[in-house]
RNA sequence: GCCCCUGUAGUUCAAUGGAUAGAACGGAAGUUUCCUAAACUUUAAAUUCGAGUUCGAUUCUCGACAGGGGUACCA
């Protein structure tokens, strides 16, 4: 039992004791006291003041003595404007001390072979070009989300859902074919996926060019771009595509596995993960057949030009197309698809897709149209929405070549560490290949810090200098922390300072100790928390937290040169802890932490 | 047009309905050259606007205003 239960059952007893009424313990408000404020823990009054029927002044007074009267913990309090200050006994940390020292997953519930299976789709790319700053975001969001909700004791798999089939893949194909020369990653030298974009951008600009052309014979815009011949070519290829024509899938495939060799470079670059791939060439037929039966049972309807649509306008939404006219299938069918086939594989619990804010509506349909076909677990789909990536010089545009590429960026950011460390002299002395190792550590972490430690939900600015900072709220500074820790740890060891013994209870502490035991004690109902919230940004602003506060404490107190050998102990044992914490946190959101750089 | 999301210091981000709205970067002033780095201390600076609910609202409700997204036989 922590201190807060223990507290909040103790002031369960005192209302009943006291008032003679009975309340549950999630009734009483506890949170951490304001530092400028005598007191550690402080308990919210305002709620209990109706059943008390005293003045708020009287029962601050009541609650607190009977708090320091019955329990053992609690030191003293104070009143401040009806707010309960209790002040806890210094014993009491160094015993909590002790115990998160005993413990090495401090802060994690290991799933057992009963818990819960929870499905994370996250990345899910096109496979007609490569991955840009966008799917960054996607990628870390999941992978991180995965390691968060496994220390929650879940079962989890990771999954990806591969686009690998529809217009725009073949929008990329028909442009190799037309204007590629027979060109390959190896005759270009050029990775999978970038020479694979690279003819979707190519297929762009002709198409662009024919719409004009047509415009300026007298067509609409509307009709140009209905008519162009490059459109009605791929529109062509991919009904070929459906009917399995051999030369049009030996050319998918053959650019499909450039494609993928690349995205694999760069998955592994980022250290993300599948435990299972899905692909929509797959599933799209299983999707198909489920819109056909829901047609068969009058769910959905036919249209004149043998379209397939859903009515929604029950639900408050609008109608949906499932299947176009030409009978291919389109993203909301294969999505049908997957989740049926999904389902089928595996004991899923709970199912999460990890897709942007613009497919809320996607999401919002595709959750009833399952509902509509009969899956009772329809509604249960959850959709973690983030938002968009922008840079400081505005939004990323496709057409204005503003788009950053994944690799590009993430090639960056280890070049900058690396000149970053260069210049500060830090690495003297290290061979080129832990020079490489460390300066893709910390380039990884700025990158995935600054993205993580925002509330997903919303949109946000991403700036790689600032990212990269060792100082502030950023990555490099918390792995920095870390690395120094090490650093006196590692001495003393040198040292012989045998520091892994129980800490003297009888050990007094002052007010920044405390104040950091407190934060490490907190790690395991953040970690619960952000499990529950789905937000990796809990963690890394409490890491960053933690992090800063070491830092001032360490400023303040010189530990190696400590006589007293307690303190001295007692020091070195903290700021373990902190060590151990740190390390556990940047590990949920897929970050390393060295011991030096 | 309709639907959804978001509006917090100059900037980038915080704040289970709680106390004087926190940090960081940048700005200003000062101290320091220290076990791992220009670090530390002090300081100026914000809830878009208007109602409502509440003992109490950045947070919940309604209405303006602003930004973003969706509303495609694109994915």
């Amino acid at each position: 039992m922590n201190i807060n239960e223990k507290i909040s059952s103790a002031v369960v007893s005192a209302v009943k004791t006291l008032y003679n009424q009975n309340i549950t313990t999630d009734k009483v408000q506890i949170q951490k006291t304001k530092r400028d404020i005598e007191g550690d823990l402080t308990v919210m009054i305002f709620p209990f003041v109706k059943i008390s029927k005293k003045s708020p002044e009287q029962t601050c007074e009541d609650i607190g003595n009977f708090l320091k009267g019955n329990t053992d913990f609690i030191e003293n309090f104070n009143i401040v404007n009806v707010f309960l200050n209790l002040i806890i006994k210094k014993s009491y940390y160094i015993d909590l001390l002790n115990i998160i020292n005993a413990d090495t997953d401090f802060g994690t519930v290991k799933a057992n072979e009963n818990s819960p299976l929870m499905m994370i789709e996250y990345s899910s790319p096109n496979t007609n070009k490569p991955l840009h700053l966008g799917h960054i975001r996607n990628n870390l969001l999941g992978y991180s989300i995965a390691e968060i909700q496994k220390a929650n004791g879940w079962k989890v798999l990771k999954t990806n859902i591969v686009n690998d089939r529809g217009i725009h893949i073949c929008k990329s194909m028909l442009a190799w074919q037309l204007f590629g020369n027979g060109e390959t990653p190896q005759s270009s030298d050029e990775k999978g996926d970038h020479l694979v974009g690279k003819y979707y951008v190519i297929f762009d600009q002709k198409y662009k060019e024919q719409i004009n052309d047509l415009i300026s014979k007298g067509l609409t815009e509307e009709e140009a771009k209905k008519t162009a011949p490059l459109i009605l070519q791929a529109q062509e290829m991919l009904v070929k595509w459906e009917d399995n024509n051999k030369e049009i899938r030996e050319l998918w495939q053959k650019m499909n596995s450039w494609v993928y060799e690349g995205f694999e470079q760069t998955y592994k670059k980022l250290g993300v993960d599948f435990d299972k791939i899905y692909y929509e060439s797959d599933t799209y037929l299983t999707g198909k057949q489920e819109v056909e039966r829901g047609l068969e049972q009058e769910i959905f309807y036919k249209k004149d030009d043998n379209s397939i649509w859903a009515d929604l306008t029950a639900d408050g939404l609008d109608e949906k197309l499932l299947l176009r006219s030409d009978g291919t299938s389109v993203y909301m069918t294969q999505d049908i698809g997957t989740a049926k086939i999904r389902y089928n594989d595996f004991p899923i619990k709970k199912m999460v897709y990890v897709v942007g804010n613009e497919q809320n509506y996607h999401f919002q349909v595709l959750a009833i149209l399952l509902d509509k076909l009969g899956f009772e677990w329809g509604k249960d789909l959850v959709h973690f929405s983030y938002g968009m990536v922008e840079l400081p010089e505005g939004k990323m545009k496709s057409r204005e070549g503003t788009v950053v590429d994944a690799d590009d960026l993430i090639d960056e950011m280890i070049d900058t560490a690396r000149q970053t460390a260069l210049e500060l002299g830090k690495i003297d002395g290290l061979s080129s290949t832990e020079i490489d190792r460390i300066a893709q550590m910390v380039g990884l972490s700025a990158l995935k810090y600054f993205i993580l430690k925002v509330d997903p939900r919303k949109n946000m600015t991403f700036n790689p200098k600032e990212s990269i900072d060792f100082n502030g709220n950023t990555g490099p500074f918390i792995q920095y922390t870390h690395a120094r820790i090490k650093s006196v740890l590692r001495k003393a060891k040198e040292q012989n300072i045998d520091f892994q013994n129980n800490i003297n209870p009888l050990l007094e502490i002052n007010d920044k100790e405390k104040y950091l035991i407190q934060l490490v004690w907190d790690f395991p109902n953040i970690v619960k928390e952000a499990g529950q919230t789905f937000s990796p940004a809990l963690i890394a602003n409490y890491i960053y937290d933690l992090a800063k506060e070491f830092n001032q404490f360490y400023h303040d107190f010189s530990i190696l040169n400590e006589k007293d050998d307690y303190l001295k102990t007692f020091r070195l044992v903290l700021s373990q802890n902190v060590a151990k914490v740190i390390k556990q946190g940047m590990g949920l959101l897929g970050i390393e932490v060295p011991e030096r750089m």
